[in-house]
Order: structure tokens, then sequence, then C-alpha cells
DNA sequence: TTTTTTGTACGAATTTATTCCTACTTTGCA
DNA sequence: TGCAAAGTAGGAATAAATTCGTACAAAAAA
């Protein structure tokens, strides 16, 4: 019987994380730690310590040959940008995902060439 | 000074609950109760604790008048909404927000309708 | 009027997420 | 070689969210 490894959902912090790992494809806790930093407080510990929980969670996998872990994400930036727009919309749009791109449309400013590109797929949406 | 009640971002069973009240307008603790029930577990003086919570959160306001305490949504669904979208944009899209509905249009299916409904938002916000 | 039902208040227990301290190991270098 | 630097592991403290038990008050029903 074909058994799926559950992966939960990521919490904020270990979103963050994520981010980091889907940028570099492969990163060591250093890394992570010195990106994250940039923009938030924290010791190094409290990174690792995220990373080894996420390890457990099956969110990321690590390659442990050498002594400098290296984690990659062992979920994709789509799946999970799916995974998150699927619960906004049902718990803040009543399940209407037009609804939810309606408001982003409407409350975050966007660039002609993007714009032209939505209108495109919109298109083709259209014709399926 | 103009010192605005700060409300802080309702956590996803506060968020049950405001769906609840956006749509009633007003409910007693029992009534939005019930309406959780039709999809989760739970005990009623969870509920009860959880609106009280929300009440020194200044996520709601209540009428106590009555002995069965009325409690209505002190934000709105809209703002509520950009405030979540705001901040998975950052998180999961990069800060893009052309990207986010990329992504959902193409992994939400939406109604003929919808698209047009969208496809004329997207020629107004071009001409801007 | 007594009793039962329905309600609120509040504290405590539980669970989950986060943070950091300390111990130990391995590597690099003086 | 021996010491400092950089790692990981794991436990404990803290914080935040959730859940529920119990006490008590008010209203409704008997």
């Amino acid at each position: 019987m074909m058994m799926k490894l559950k992966s939960t959902k990521p919490t904020d912090g270990e979103l963050e994380i994520l981010a980091v790992l889907w940028d570099h494809g492969e990163a060591s806790v250093r890394t992570v730690f010195e990106e994250l930093s940039k923009t938030k407080e924290g010791g190094y510990t409290t990174t690792l310590k995220l990373m080894q929980i996420m390890l457990t969670k099956n969110l990321v996998t690590r390659d442990d040959r050498s002594k400098i872990h290296l984690y990659k994400p062992a979920v994709s930036r789509e799946k999970t940008q799916q995974q998150f727009l699927g619960k906004m919309i049902n718990n803040l749009f009543s399940g209407s995902s037009a609804s939810l791109v309606m408001q982003a449309l409407g409350g975050h400013t966007s660039s002609r060439e993007e714009l032209e590109e939505i209108a495109l797929l919109i298109e083709k949406l259209k014709t399926k």
C-alpha cells in the first residue's frame, strides 16, 4: 500500500526558512541563519533547532555526510502556495478564489506588465 | 494624541468565529457555537472563552445588556482579507501580488462569469 | 416557590511553537 | 600535538493558542 509521508502545514517560522531554501536550493544552517539575520533577531541554535524539527516533520531533507549538514526543501514552493491559498480561500473568502483574486488585484499594486500577463492567462482559461 | 486601539492578527480559531460573525452581523455565543459545530468538534465553553479573548483583543465588540451577550465583529472582512493577503504575498510570493494571482487562477477553478469580472477589473486597472 | 436549564466568568491543563543554554564532537590551525 | 572555532544534539524555559472543568447567576419551567 502506498503511504505518503505526511508533511504538516509549515508554521510562520518554518516558512521563513523554507523561503531561504527555495531560493538557494540547498543550504547549511549557517547560511539560512545569516539570511534570516538580515531581517530578524534570534540566535543560531534557534534556527538550528527549527530546521531539525522541520526534518522530523518531513518539510526538509538533510544530507549529513559532511559535518556541515545540508538541508533541502522537501515540499515545493508551488505546492505550499496552493496549500496556503486553499486554506485562505476557505477561511476568509467563502471558498471563492475569484473573490481572493479581486481583492489581491484591488488592494496591492501590480505593474502593467504583470496585468498583461494575468489578462493573458485569463484568456487561456476562458477557452478551456 | 490619536491612539488607535490595536487589533492583533486573528488566529485560525478566531478567524472561524469572525467568519460566522461577518455572515450574521451579530450573534450570541450559542449561535456561533452551533454554526461551528457543523464542521468542528469542541465544547461550548471553548467557543465562549475564545470569544471572550477576542473581546480583550478588540477583535469583536459585545452588547451585554441582556443576559445573552451579543457579539459583533470589530474588524471588517475586507480589512482582514487585505491583512492576510499582504502577509502571504510577503511570506510566500516574494512580495509579488501578481504571482499570487497567477497561482490562485491556475490552481483553483473559477467560473466563466468570474473570469469575465476579473478581466474587467484588469482593464480598469490598466487605464489607471 | 422550587428545580432545571441556560448562560457567563475564570482558572487550570494541554498542546504547539519558539527560544536559548549547555554538552559534546569534529575540524582547522598555531 | 593541543587549542580554538564551528558544528550538532537535546533538554528546559517561555510563550501562545486552545480546551475544558467548575462555580455561580439568571431565567424559565414545573
